[in-house]
DNA sequence: GTAGGGTTAG
């Protein structure tokens, strides 16, 4: 076939229609060499178009450099059209940066000027890498392009500027907007949040003379950021109550609060909202999912939402791997990672900080350290602070405390507190007073005020009866001013969470939950429960203690929960320091006792652990102390014992 | 023919 026929074929078929009808590369790769051979890509138009549709294809990561081949090899100076397709592409790639040669193309060419469009998509690769001198490079050349007054430029110069977190820039910015519109307006209610100005995002907010729904999820979305999660929670209300469209975007957000707040009620309700409403099920939204139950304790129902779900990316299954050892499953998250890699995912660091935190709560020393290895050496990751510190935890829960120290002076990097904490965690586990007050002095050297340090190594000492070496550093941190976080329990009923804080008798069903801690003691007492009163910081009366144990705050939370929970509804306990191994032990006799399922969810697995030690009461002066994290797996205190549990509560509105 | 604001894991 000559190409004059070839080019009449192609030019009634319409060469335009048949680049957005092509789905994969190869197609794309036809396509091309159809106009190729009929001649067609001397037209401007066609190169320009069949770059963007490869740049922009996403069924192939290998699109994106092929058409920068079929741009480089073309006869015909591409337009700027082709030129900002592919800064475009880069901007939503991972590799943001790779925009800038384009421009410098642009501009080497000398008679092609960069246009709105170009500086938009720079503006968003400077906000991707981030970079600040990407970005007063970009502002810069788009101001002297005569683009700095674009709607469009502006609105992503603030978004960027909160992104490099400076604030004086994008209320520069915003200033100089001629008319702020919902898009400018939205974006420095995010800009604000993100910089932690969150009062002054809501007062932007609340100003807006209309809102979308992208406005209330920034707003939203901002609460959640700062660990506002009620707040969030109150403004999804809202947002229902003004009939305003909920998308994906809010739901993620509804259901990372509600996992901030452990609200396993609100989120199955979110949940149930999802399916109701038929939401699309993005990935993202699956993942938040996982997420929220997992935080919440339910790992059950997080594998199920799990293995429903259609498409995964690495954070469905890193969020899952995480819940797994975040509930003590370190095993089970090990075979996900295997099922992960058999699916050809590939891992990244943040993958492998659940790995090798599996392998510390399962107790797998030597696989843990093969783990480590094989990130750096099959997968190319460059190790962050964070798995050197999972390492240091990996040879001190295993009691292998001279490796663990062994492990800190061989790291390259300078030891963080993490890595000093989790040892200093060890020698708590394993009493080594020697090691631990070496580690504490490296900690505070690093942090002064670390109270978490502070409280595990006068643990250590109370572990040996040294009243002195603990009282010691009480006073010590006396001295310096380091107050220990109190510790704090919440349960959620009837959709509400209620939070419980050590000697806390400010609830006010606080009557009926003192006599439900007499006899939650009485019948403890019957069944033959000892507390465990030997590690009392303070030498003071056997009796005394046993009654300071009942006053730790997820006592208090379960106490409230027995009298306010139907029977058969699982008591879900979230706390925000390690659970005491007194209470850990307690919690099993009393879900036995009262027949109860009980749950004390975890947190995150940090390093250094933040350690109970509370305070029976804040003017006496006498402490009770707590011992190490409960043994892995038992993170779920009891086992499903009472077929009533699994059964759900209706889902109840938020609030 | 392209564009600005909101969403996931440690």
């Amino acid at each position: 076939m000559c190409s004059s026929s070839l080019r009449t074929i192609l030019s009634k078929s319409n060469p335009v229609s048949l680049l957005d009808s092509a789905a994969s590369l190869a197609e794309l790769k036809q396509v091309h060499a159809q106009l190729l051979v009929g001649g067609l890509l001397d037209e401007p138009r066609l190169l320009g178009k069949l770059v963007a549709s490869l740049a922009l294809s996403q069924s192939d990561p290998g699109a994106l450099a092929y058409a920068e081949q079929v741009l480089s090899h073309s006869r015909h100076d591409p337009t700027i059209f082709a030129f900002n397709s592919l800064i475009r592409a880069y901007s939503k790639s991972a590799m943001p940066h790779q925009g800038f040669q384009f421009y410098r193309r642009i501009l080497r060419s000398g008679h092609l000027p960069p246009d709105n469009y170009t500086f938009t998509f720079l503006v968003r690769s400077s906000a991707q890498i981030p970079s600040v001198e990407a970005g007063a490079a970009t502002h810069g050349a788009a101001l002297r392009w005569g683009f700095g007054g674009d709607a469009h430029v502006q609105s992503g110069l603030i978004h960027m500027y909160a992104e490099l977190g400076m604030p004086e820039c994008f209320r520069r910015v915003y200033e100089e907007v001629k008319d702020p519109d919902l898009v400018s307006q939205t974006a420095m209610v995010t800009a604000c949040a993100r910089c932690g100005e969150i009062d002054l995002a809501r007062q932007l907010f609340d100003a807006m003379p209309m809102r979308d729904s992208v406005a209330w999820n920034a707003m939203i979305a901002g609460y959640e950021h700062l660990g506002r999660a009620r707040e969030a929670l109150r403004l999804f209300h809202l947002m229902q109550l003004e009939g305003m469209k909920v998308n994906e975007a809010t739901m993620v957000s509804v259901l990372s609060a509600c996992a901030h707040m452990g609200a396993l009620d609100q989120g199955r309700w979110a949940h149930v909202y999802i399916e109701r409403n038929r939401l699309y099920m993005t990935v993202t939204l699956g993942t938040s999912l996982i997420d929220m139950y997992a935080k919440c304790g339910d790992m059950k129902r997080a594998m199920e939402v799990f293995w429903t779900m259609r498409e995964r990316n690495i954070y469905t299954w890193s969020t899952a791997m995480n819940g797994l050892t975040m509930n003590g499953a370190g095993e089970s998250c090990l075979e996900l990672f295997r099922l992960m890699q058999e699916e050809g995912v590939l891992p990244n660091e943040i993958t492998f900080v659940s790995v090798l935190r599996g392998c510390s709560v399962a107790g797998l020393v030597e696989k843990g350290c093969e783990y480590f290895d094989m990130m750096i050496s099959i997968y190319r990751l460059e190790p962050w602070l964070e798995h050197y510190g999972c390492m240091v935890d990996l040879y001190g829960r295993a009691g292998r405390l001279d490796d663990a120290l062994g492990f800190i002076h061989a790291m390259p990097i300078e030891p963080h507190v993490g890595a000093w904490g989790a040892l200093l965690s060890a020698c708590r586990i394993y009493k080594n007073t020697e090691l631990g007050e070496y580690a504490l002095k490296k900690i505070v050297e690093l942090e002064s005020r670390n109270d978490g340090a502070y409280v595990l190594l006068s643990n250590i000492y109370a572990d040996s009866k040294n009243w002195d070496g603990a009282n010691n550093v009480r006073e010590l941190m006396k001295a310096k001013g380091v107050r220990k976080e109190p510790g704090c329990s919440a349960i959620e009923v009837g959709g509400e969470v209620h939070e419980f804080f050590v000697g806390d008798k400010s609830h006010p069903r606080y009557g009926e939950i003192e006599v439900m801690l007499g006899e939650m003691a009485r019948r403890l007492r019957v069944a033959g429960y000892v507390a465990k009163t030997n590690q009392v910081l303070f030498d003071i009366e056997e009796e005394e203690k046993e009654d300071a144990l009942c006053w730790h705050s997820e006592k208090l939370a379960i106490a409230f929960g027995l009298i306010s929970l139907q029977e058969g509804v699982t008591i879900r306990i979230v706390k925000n320091l390690r659970v005491c191994h007194d209470c850990h032990d307690a919690t099993k006799f009393i879900s036995k006792i009262f027949n109860r399922e009980i749950v004390c969810s975890p947190l995150p697995l940090e390093s250094p652990p933040q350690e109970e030690e509370d305070s029976r009461d804040a003017n006496s002066g006498r402490w009770v102390q707590c011992q190490k994290r409960p043994k892995s797996p038992s993170f779920l205190v009891a086992p499903l014992e009472n077929p009533m549990a699994s059964s759900s509560p209706p889902p109840l509105p938020p609030e």
